[in-house]
DNA sequence: AGACTGAGTTCGAAATCCGAACTCAGTAGT
DNA sequence: ACTACTGAGTTCGGATTTCGAACTCAGTCT
């Protein structure tokens, strides 16, 4: 079917677990504070089978647990894990594109690939800052490898 | 439905774009230099008539750009724009969240931003090769002139 | 009692996805 | 001229997923 190297497989299995239409918006509400059902489901608009479905599968990959918060009525919120939080950068890395390229595409970015001479691009992430920097942000470095 | 702020719906904008199963595998597909449709068909394992479909709202987006490359036989390929070039990053994040939280799949690549000292992602694009070289490849290249 | 809460489940209808086979223009081989 | 082959799609019926709306169930509030 497909037989990209390793990094081929990371990202499907990434996206096999986050992959839906669903799931990073999920993540992202998390971020934003969401954790209990209906809160899920008024903030994003989703049905509630498909919440139900996929919180499930999330809880299942370890990106939300399923916490009881409340005794009398028993009563259970989702809270992102560590993994859910380490997802951040993916979203912070999306955000960055639609603020960039969603309605205007005007980006003049042009750099310059040292060992090969030409242009290129390049993405930066740093983890002790939690950010990303577009290929704009970056200039100058050379580095290359094979494919 | 939600009111969150502009990152909200930027990300959520993006999602409408590359939100899929497949878009972002399609993107990452042409990141590796595959520009035709029955590439990305073998090359992902996507039925045909979503591979059509999804290539061309993609296209629609600004993503792809449907380019003639030959004439005899009128051929169109799709070839990644600067904003879908854009979106490396993203998939850079993605891979690196499950390299790291993912069990199934585990690749030793660790790499050193050397002007803060910390561990980082690199994606690099090059135009000329119309391809990107991931962590993996990056890795062991003490080229950068850092450290 | 009666109304309300929160976390789900059940339902049938609608949208998507799938693989396999087909189209269509032009090229290559015999 | 006849056949086989290419590459980029389209068409088909069936399987899967998603949807909104209404329902459940335990417990609480007035």
């Amino acid at each position: 079917m497909n037989q990209q190297g390793q990094s081929g497989a990371a990202i499907e299995e990434t996206l096999r677990v986050v992959g839906d239409r669903w799931s990073i918006l999920l993540v992202r509400a998390g971020l934003r504070g969401i954790r209990r059902f209906d809160d899920f489901c008024d903030d994003l608009g989703i049905a509630r089978p498909v919440l139900t479905e996929r919180l499930r599968r999330l809880v299942k990959f370890g990106i939300f647990e399923r916490v009881k918060y409340q005794d009398k009525p028993v009563r259970y919120e989702y809270r992102l894990t560590e993994a859910g939080l380490a997802l951040s950068p993916a979203l912070v890395a999306l955000v960055r594109w639609s603020e960039e390229y969603s309605q205007e595409v005007s980006s003049e970015t042009t750099l310059v690939h040292a060992p090969c001479g030409t242009e290129l691009e390049q993405a930066f992430w740093c983890r002790s800052c939690q950010t990303t920097f577009g290929p704009h942000a970056v200039k100058g470095v050379g580095v290359n490898g094979e494919s």
